[in-house]
RNA sequence: GGAGCUGUGGCCGAGUGGUCGAAGGCACCUGACUCGAAAUCAGGCAUGGUCAGCAAUGGCCAUCGUGCGUUCAAAUCGCAUCGGCUCCGCCA
């Protein structure tokens, strides 16, 4: 969430933001909110302070007579506190549940829009490729391979899940691998992260596990979901905790497996790999000092066109429109990869995503550093993809196809592989 | 899954229901001593909120895993819950 001190001293920005998210957010409401909020406190805060003062005065002996006026004092205290008590913690609750809603401050250069289309073309990288023959899409190579079984998957799991098979596992680990040994590169920790997650720490993030609209599966009676993507995992793991200045940045990144309801994301761009409700992804998060985020966020784009340039894939670099800014985002940047199969010849599809989420994180899950002056501040809480398998599948298999329907492993994949093609 | 023990500040660790935001130690910071360092000595050293003040700072409130309760008063008593440890059962 956002300073809630600020919602006064920086209103009008605010509110311009909230609008240029195209969000609905009564910010009016929420301000009368907290002060109603407040001046609650404060009459709570002053009769807990006579609370105090009268139960000190009891700590000696006295008169029998002395002690009983005291002790019905304090009853009656207690009980106005009682009341004022419960009434807080609704107007506390209802408050904290509002502010969430704020979404964070965006970069001033990030494009004003609200939708994908308003999203800025950055760059471009490599031209798309082009077949002398008519190119097939993943579902019906990867099915006329026996690599991916989408049949079965609707079958024993439901419609979105899916077998991968053969050759494709292999690949599949190799790409891991591939990804994972760019990112230590860098200097990232390395993690295998739990699939599952407290609600608090979705929250935290960002996510709201509730409601029909949520994209999480939750796991009923347990206070738990399952996990979306590994920032989740990743960012809550230094919860609550003050970090040394000195360990910063923190750069980790991690494997799990992401589970995504996708309610209502049907219709043709959804098809096969590329839209599923369980994939396994690489994830790359960054906790740093907040004067250096900007850059760190660069660096994560820059690692994933290492990782989607050295597989030989054309690429463009979207810079997203604030409407379509996951309300934690202060700016976020897409790769897409071209994918031969996709829409009418071939089409850019997402393939990573990578967000500054400033202090935003970091406030809602209390992670903060002390820094030189000895104040403690709020870090700064990045995440990018390395590797989303299921869509980096998708742009693989339909670029590097030949025209009788195998597959060429690229180059670079090939030394974890250990062969260069598909066939049937 | 069953039984027992345990959870205190950055870390370790004391704590009889009222004088406990909490002894002591370590770490850290400042000063003295020293050419300098170590050792020693003196002092400082939790977080958040709120009010007053230009500010240094001061008042008040909250926080001893978390929640609920008992009480005029809870780190201290009770219940629940979560984490850790030990033993038993089960198991990849």
């Amino acid at each position: 969430m956002i300073d809630i001190r600020e919602l006064r001293t920086r209103y009008d920005e605010i509110k311009a933001n909230i609008q240029n998210r195209w969000m609905n957010v009564d910010l009016d409401k929420i301000i009368a909110d907290q002060d109603k909020r407040a001046e609650l406190l404060h009459d709570i805060e002053d009769l807990r302070a006579r609370r105090n003062e009268n139960a000190k005065k009891m700590k000696g002996k006295m008169e029998a007579d002395v002690r009983q006026a005291l002790i019905a004092e304090g009853k009656a205290l207690k009980d106005e506190l009682a009341s004022k008590e419960a009434l807080f913690s609704e107007i506390d609750a209802l408050f904290n549940e509002e502010a969430r809603t704020i979404p964070n401050y965006a970069h001033p250069e990030a494009p004003i829009g609200k939708e994908d289309k308003d999203s800025l073309a950055i760059k471009f990288h490599g031209e798309p490729k082009r077949f002398p023959f008519k190119p097939k899409d993943h579902v019906q190579l990867g099915e006329a391979l026996d690599i991916l079984d989408f049949e079965s998957g609707a079958k024993v799991a439901g419609q979105k899940f899916y077998y991968v098979k053969n050759k494709a596992v292999i690949l599949q680990m190799a790409m891991e691998r591939y990804a994972m040994d760019i990112v230590l590169k860098h200097g990232f920790t390395p993690f295998i992260t739990p699939d599952i997650a407290k609600e608090e720490i979705l929250q935290g993030i960002g996510f709201n596990p509730r409601g029909a609209e949520s994209n999480i599966y939750t796991i009923e009676g347990t206070g738990t979901c399952l996990v979306g993507t590994a920032e989740i995992t990743l960012g809550g793991y230094y919860q609550n905790t003050i970090l040394d200045k000195k360990d910063l940045p923190i750069k980790m990144t991690g494997l799990s497996h992401c589970f995504r309801r996708e309610a209502g994301g049907a219709g043709q761009y959804s098809k096969g790999l590329y839209r599923v409700h369980q994939f396994s992804k690489l994830e790359m998060f960054i906790y740093c000092l907040p004067e250096q985020s900007d850059d760190f966020h660069k660096q994560l784009l820059a690692i994933e066109e290492e990782i989607f340039s050295g597989l030989g894939l054309a690429y463009r670099v979207v810079d997203t429109a604030t409407g379509d800014l996951g309300a934690p985002a202060y700016r976020k940047f897409d790769i897409e990869a071209w994918m031969p199969g996709r829409g009418e010849g071939g089409e850019y599809g997402e393939v990573t995503s990578t967000s500054n989420c400033t202090d935003y994180q970091a406030r809602s899950l209390n992670i903060r550093y002390r820094d030189d002056d000895g104040k403690i501040r709020f870090v700064h809480m990045l995440n990018g993809t390395a590797m989303a398998l299921s869509r980096a599948m998708v742009a693989l298999i339909e670029n590097y196809q030949n025209e009788d329907g195998s597959i060429t492993i690229p180059e670079a994949l090939v030394k974890y592989t250990g062969f260069d093609r598909i066939e049937k």
